[in-house]
DNA sequence: CATATTAGTTTGAAGTTCGAACTAATTAGT
DNA sequence: ACTAATTAGTTCGAACTTCAAACTAATATG
């Protein structure tokens, strides 16, 4: 190994360390800002629920479940909360009556919206100065670990 | 909002879209290529407590809690059960006998090492075709993310 | 029209997490 | 030196999450 392998291994280890722990941060901090919030009776998983049913207006409970990777049953579960908090609604399809609707209330988009709005302001933070180009690289640098992800569950 | 603007407005859109669905499938990934090893015992928050407990060797068990954000008596939990599976070892500190100093045994450093190398090959993708100048970007990138968890930590 | 399939809920068991009470070891105060 | 206070870690019970299997209701199929 030369010098400028060994400065690349060293650059590979710092962001692979880094990365581990800020995603754990990031639950956290997300949690805790909404918990100062008026929106004091969520939780870090709740919120991601809600973000995924704003994301994904009016999918059935079965898509919800199957995005999130979540047993039918889990997912009944947390509706049942959410629902009782307000957040969300279920909405019987007139077409296929065995069909739930999952859709966000007033109340829930709201909340949706506080959460996308400090997604968004840590996005920016984290590209502050980077100019086209350098954003363009930060695409592809998630671009090319989705595809490493599509890989590896493929196999 | 003029033309340039908007297209900023959707690459932070775009990017902060992907990181919230990312992390979750890198979970998931993590848990079921460690399944398909010999490490078949094991799931995705034991994977992050070893990898905890190796990147810090020989940690008290409250500082151990104290990194991940866990009580003590969700670690002691954890801790006995890898312990039972043969991944950690509690060392009775023989200065101050009330202290346990935690460790990774054969086994664990085993699948330390493994998890790394994982993680390591996802930023090896990730990083694909980039350049040094490139690679200095990403990690003032983490570390502006860094910063802004620290700020509203503080706040 | 009976049967099979599908969507979602219910249920019970297993596992996780927390925080308070507890035990054992050490330190501080007098 | 002795008592009290503090500290490290464990135990315990309650609340919550998750899953998978059994179940109910609605629709599709042959």
């Amino acid at each position: 190994m030369n010098a400028i392998s060994d400065e690349i291994k060293a650059d590979y280890n710092f962001i692979s360390d880094s990365l581990v722990d800020i995603y754990d941060q990031i639950m956290r901090i997300e949690e805790s800002e909404i918990k100062k919030s008026r929106f004091k009776d969520i939780t870090a998983k709740e919120l991601h629920l809600v973000h995924t049913i704003g994301l994904h207006d009016r999918k059935t409970t079965s898509e919800v479940a199957r995005i999130l990777r979540l047993s039918k049953g889990t997912l009944t579960a947390n509706l049942n909360n959410l629902e009782r908090k307000g957040y969300i609604s279920r909405l019987t399809n007139q077409q296929d009556r065995r069909i739930i609707n999952l859709a966000l209330t007033d109340k829930g988009r709201l909340l949706y919206r506080a959460h996308y709005a400090f997604h968004r302001k840590l996005v920016e933070q984290c590209l502050k100065g980077f100019n086209g180009s350098d954003i363009k690289k930060m695409k592809q640098a998630l671009v090319n670990v989705e595809d490493f992800i599509g890989e590896v569950s493929a196999k």
